[in-house]
DNA sequence: TGTACATCAGTGAACGCGCGTTCACTGATGTAC
DNA sequence: TGTACATCAGTGAACGCGCGTTCACTGATGTAC
């Protein structure tokens, strides 16, 4: 073959990863298969030697979205687990992940989008809001909360809102959402 | 003329008011100008005596869907102010919210759509969300609260990501969703 | 070793479609004389 | 009172454009003999 064994996959992930970041930039509805295909590098022509059909690949980006911040959750594991939770905080409710939206947590970027897709890529998000709620859960077991799963759901729309009306906000009253969160958050964990 | 004084505003109300639940329902790019059109009536060439631009016309439902929701808030203003509070909280974080979607509030539907509307819609947003903010913080000047504004940016954050939470869910997770939300927003309350 | 053929990831033109926008037209009514 | 014309909200065909999808083709390499 004219390319290396395992190029295509290599391929497929390139266009993965772009349309993650793309469709996260400019919304679901707002970038074409030529643009994602640009950003990787490559013509439109060839994307369906990867992908059945556009929501095949929204789909899958959706769940490469959720593992890469599973990934981010999960690091330092040997870290206690107040102190992880709180670095998860501070970095979901910071300007920092307001600001990279390409890059960020999919739960705020496409909440309000995701009743307008295909059935495929809701269920890679309920799936992946479900593994996030649990993982949160677990933290807070690890904290010692008797009513983990509660206060994971109530917590998890908090930091979602907070994100996803930053984003909406000028900096200086994105700032001022943000802070508040943090504050009542901590408040609410005794932290 | 042939038609009675003041039809032609009337017209204009019914654009915006089919456009202010069409935007909501199918988002705000996910709905056409000849659509909207036919909700109220009429054929998509007229529109153009109404406004000048599609953008021109959601920045303008944006601002009304604002306003409905501010008389909602309002509404009752004899009844004590935690009863006004308490009684917006389960209205807002109820499952016949999540589900009339065209007639809730515009924050939690345009959130992750309003990064990339034009300028005008922005600022039609941002102007109703400081509203909605400064109305939440007053009526807990009025409960008694020390930090009202703090208190109501993190208040609505969480009803605003428990509902867009909510709409991406099954009837199930929803409704613990919004049973987690309203048990820890009520906590924080001491209602 | 050299030649003919097969493979297949990627290319780019073409398709049908729906969009926002424009524009010549309709037709019911008001006004001028 | 009757006729000709002006008004203007609304109609529907047409435009240029970008989209998702299809498909004949390219060209570098591997295989057959």
């Amino acid at each position: 073959m004219r390319y290396p064994a395992g190029h295509k996959a290599e391929t497929r992930k390139a266009i993965l990863l772009h349309a993650a970041a793309g469709l996260r930039e400019q919304g679901v509805r707002g970038i074409g298969l030529a643009a994602i295909m640009r950003r990787a590098g490559l013509t439109h022509g060839g994307f369906y030697q990867h992908f059945g059909s556009r929501d095949d690949m929204v789909a899958a980006a959706v769940t490469h979205m959720f593992e890469e911040g599973a990934a981010l959750l999960d690091a330092g594991e040997d870290v206690p687990a107040p102190d992880r939770l709180s670095r998860f905080l501070d970095r979901y409710l910071s300007a920092s992940h307001v600001a990279r939206i390409a890059r960020g947590c999919p739960v705020p970027t496409l909440a309000s989008e995701l009743p307008h897709m295909a059935e495929t890529a809701r269920a890679s998000y309920r799936d992946g809001v479900a593994a996030l709620v649990a993982r949160l859960a677990a933290l807070l077991v690890e904290c010692g909360r008797s009513d983990p799963e509660t206060l994971a759901r109530s917590m998890l729309s908090e930091l979602v809102g907070a994100v996803a009306l930053a984003r909406t906000q000028g900096i200086a009253e994105a700032a001022e959402t943000l802070a508040a969160s943090r504050r009542h958050v901590r408040l609410r964990l005794g932290f």
